[in-house]
RNA sequence: GUCCCGUUCGUCUAGCUCGGUCCAGGACUCAGGGUUUUCAUCCCUGCAACAGGGGUUCAAAUCCCCUACGGGACGCCA
């Protein structure tokens, strides 16, 4: 199945969120094993910790799922080299422990087994930061005195009895190394290729990003109404760089221009702004079906499409706004109008149309001249509305802003041509009349 | 405190391997303008950086050293 024998893993711990810079490794080592034709593993550290529950582990792999990230061993996937949860690979630690005491590298003492370190310079190769030489000076546990092996001989074991070849994780872990490089020689395996990726910083303030922060976890972009391939495009520019500046990629190119020597050294502060650019690039060059699909739940959520709504009109509406949109979110109240005619008159635009000139003369101006059109298309509604500013001696403006504002009730929108034909006459004459009675009552 | 990693516009980054082509390029943000005088899109223009100090060199963002600052690790957590 796979072309390469190259091993990458991904191990998280189910903690109970997803943690946006997990899921920045997750995204690399996913990206790897598919450029190079090698296998993606799913481990999962579950050992020791009540927070492992059935639903840290589902949300784990809703928010792997969500972001595309498939993997090709591990939970609901099986593989040869299972099982894939640490908590199921007891037997493998007494086994791989037994090595070290057969060669004299573990002893007991208080009741935990040490490892003994050979004091020796490790010298890491790391694809990133090229060699980095440490020393691990003290002898450190590697199962406690309750019986349970740590983390530090747990990783080793695994990645070598999974065979992982390249170990891409974040910097946190590169003072560990030397620890793990002691470990993969004592036990006569080949010390794999690290990858120690910089961390992600949170967006203000020091520090790395924590679990606390806002932004900080994967459910939340799910929350937010993020497309999963914005926040997937923009992620693998966190810690990475094509070099002639392309930033957003179909999936196939991503796959193909990801490689090591293209990540940084240092951290990346996350930043919200230029993920809601990408999101908002990703939102407007959907085609169009899909952007009805994504974009339906969303109105119907609003009350303002069901099963009635007629399937064309729908495909009309959303295809004159899905240009000028940076988010779902902002979806239903873009097009509430067109489906309601209940839409609120926003007070801030009011005012400023009202400011200057005289809205309702012109649009009693406007009427006129539209209810005597035989066809409400865009040519001819330019035409009548310059015609009208001409022969006035007003701008065309002044027509344009009190007819948006009357029959949207706001100042922002589509083109504005295209909003009257897609709303149609009935419905544009209609609106017209309401908003100037409603101003001739306001007066008295 | 000890050890490890890092330091180019406010932010993400290119350039550093092989010193001159860089009075440092792109993107986000912001400002100004344009887009049938809507706008949240789009286009154009603009603001804005080689942390500091020493070397080496005819020449340094690029090589070396020091300092400062930032980050990380130092658990019988993972």
């Amino acid at each position: 199945m796979s072309s390469s024998n190259v091993r990458v893993r991904f191990a998280p711990s189910p903690t109970g969120f997803f943690h946006i810079g997990g899921a920045r490794t997750a995204l690399f080592n996913w990206l790897y094993a598919r450029h190079t034709g090698g296998t993606f593993v799913l481990r999962i550290e579950d050992t020791d910790r009540e927070r492992n529950t059935p639903e840290a582990l589902q949300l784990l792999l809703d928010g792997l799922r969500w972001l595309g990230l498939d993997w090709d061993e591990g939970p609901e996937a099986d593989g040869e080299y299972g099982p894939y949860f640490q908590s199921e690979r007891g037997g493998l630690y007494d086994e791989y422990l037994q090595k070290l005491r057969d060669n004299g590298r573990a002893y007991d003492k208080d009741g935990a087994v040490y490892f003994k370190v050979s004091g020796e310079p490790q010298v890491i190769e790391d694809a990133v930061r090229s060699k980095v030489v440490r020393t691990e000076e003290k002898d450190f546990v590697i199962f406690r005195s309750n019986g349970t092996p740590v983390y530090h001989f747990v990783v080793v074991v695994d990645d070598i009895t999974m065979g992982i070849t390249h170990v891409i994780r974040g910097e946190d872990h590169l003072s560990n190394t030397s620890k793990h490089t002691e470990l993969f020689s004592a036990l006569g395996a080949p010390v794999p290729v690290f990858a120690h990726l910089p961390l992600i910083l949170k967006t203000n303030g020091p520090g790395k990003m924590s679990k606390r922060d806002r932004g900080a976890l994967v459910e939340e972009y799910e929350q937010r109404n993020f497309l999963p391939e914005a926040v997937r495009n923009y992620l693998c520019l966190l810690g990475w760089n094509p070099k002639d500046n392309t930033e957003i990629f179909s999936l196939d190119e991503m796959i193909e221009r990801f490689d090591l020597p293209g990540i940084n050294k240092d951290a990346a502060r996350f930043d919200d702004k230029k993920l809601a650019h990408i999101n908002g690039a990703y939102l407007r060059s959907l085609p169009l079906d899909d952007f009805v699909e994504k974009g339906k739940p969303f109105l119907e959520k609003a009350g303002l499409i069901d099963e009635n709504t007629d399937r064309d009109y729908l495909r009309t509406v959303l295809d004159l706004c899905q240009e000028k949109l940076r988010s779902l979110d902002d979806l239903a109240g873009y097009v509430g109008y067109f489906f309601n005619d209940e839409y609120p008159i926003v007070e801030k635009a009011r005012r400023k149309i009202f400011k200057k000139g005289d809205p309702v003369a012109r649009l009693k101006e406007l009427a006129v001249e539209l209810a005597k059109l035989e066809e409400f298309e865009e040519e001819i509604l330019e035409k009548t509305v310059q015609g009208l500013s001409e022969a006035n001696e007003l701008y065309t403006g002044d027509y344009i802003h009190a007819a948006r504002l009357a029959v949207s009730g706001t100042n922002a929108g589509p083109s504005f041509y295209a909003l009257l034909r897609v709303l149609g006459r009935e419905r544009v004459l209609g609106r017209i009349e309401r908003f100037i009675s409603g101003c001739q009552d306001a007066e008295n």
